[in-house]
DNA sequence: GCTGATAATGATAATATTTCGCATTTCTAT
DNA sequence: ATAGAAATGCGAAATATTATCATTATCAGC
């Protein structure tokens, strides 16, 4: 028997390199973790909530417990396959890891973000970081506003 | 009666300008708004959540609900009194709006917040704003690491 | 200074998000 | 294939915050 299937369907491709993808970070390749990340790469919105990954896996008729979506998570998130963030809605929204560190802009009509990548900030912060004796080990920059398309559809009342 | 106290008592002082104060923002004078400004202008830390700031009345003698802390903080936060921060602890912190905007250094071991400006920052954030054509409304940044303190404590192991 | 309309409060229940406990299942190294 | 360790799903619990509602406090008008 064999792990990976068939290569008919799309959706079950490279099932292996996802498996060597999770135990090279040192995690056992189990169903709900090759499920979620398989869903995470394949997912309109890179910026997901647990409660997210959860209905969808269930849209997909996949049978995983919302307690293990939030393991999986914290885990993930351990081995830097994901970033956790908290945007001022207060729940945690997650994103593969697959590009490089950006921070990000957020609707606060319709929850549209975006990515943006500013070195200056980058480099300035661990300029602050140092004035103040901190260790940086982290940080967080949302940028909130109203996204285009909101202010027109607000503008033609 | 009057409710300006004889002045014997530092703690009860301006407590008539506190109630202009409220009544310019166009909020009621209410006994557990008087306290709860009161006491967030003579605390150590600036920064608290509703549950610090709440236990903090208790000891005070003060009876006022975790429920009124929570509105309270609502109605400050609408008025511009007081700023809601989300450090990645989860939960909401307020502080009250004294000088001008600041960003935060939080220690992830201890909690200590720092405070600092940066204009460079600031201007490029609207610059981004622009950029993707957002209409900015706010902007939360947050630099997270290891105090002096917090460093020194784990290198004497 | 009283009074009544109105808004605010405290207690508690409800909600939302996240974590925990544990019996059962799944992985994986042999 | 098997056994031991790790992970899972479920439901309960923990947290943080908000809503409900009967009671109380505030304050504009007298
Ligand atoms: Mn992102
Ligand atoms: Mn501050
Ligand atoms: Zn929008
Ligand atoms: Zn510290």
């Amino acid at each position: 028997m064999n792990d990976v299937v068939k290569r008919s369907n799309g959706a079950l491709n490279n099932v292996g390199l996802k498996n060597t993808e999770l135990k090279k970070a040192g995690l056992k390749a189990t169903l709900p973790r090759l499920k979620i990340l398989e869903l995470m790469e394949n997912s309109e919105g890179r910026h997901m909530s647990a409660e997210d990954i959860y209905k969808k896996l269930l849209e997909l008729g996949e049978d995983v417990g919302l307690a293990t979506v939030y393991r999986v998570m914290t885990q993930f998130e351990a081995v830097n396959l994901v970033s956790r963030h908290h945007f001022d809605s207060g729940l945690s929204v997650f994103e593969l890891n697959e590009g490089s560190h950006h921070d990000h802009l957020v609707c606060e009509k319709c929850g549209k973000v975006e990515e943006f990548v500013e070195e200056s900030i980058e480099r300035t912060q661990h300029k602050i970081a140092k004035k103040f004796g901190f260790k940086m080990t982290d940080h967080s920059l949302y940028i909130y506003g109203i996204c285009p398309a909101c202010q027109e559809e607000s503008s033609r009342t």
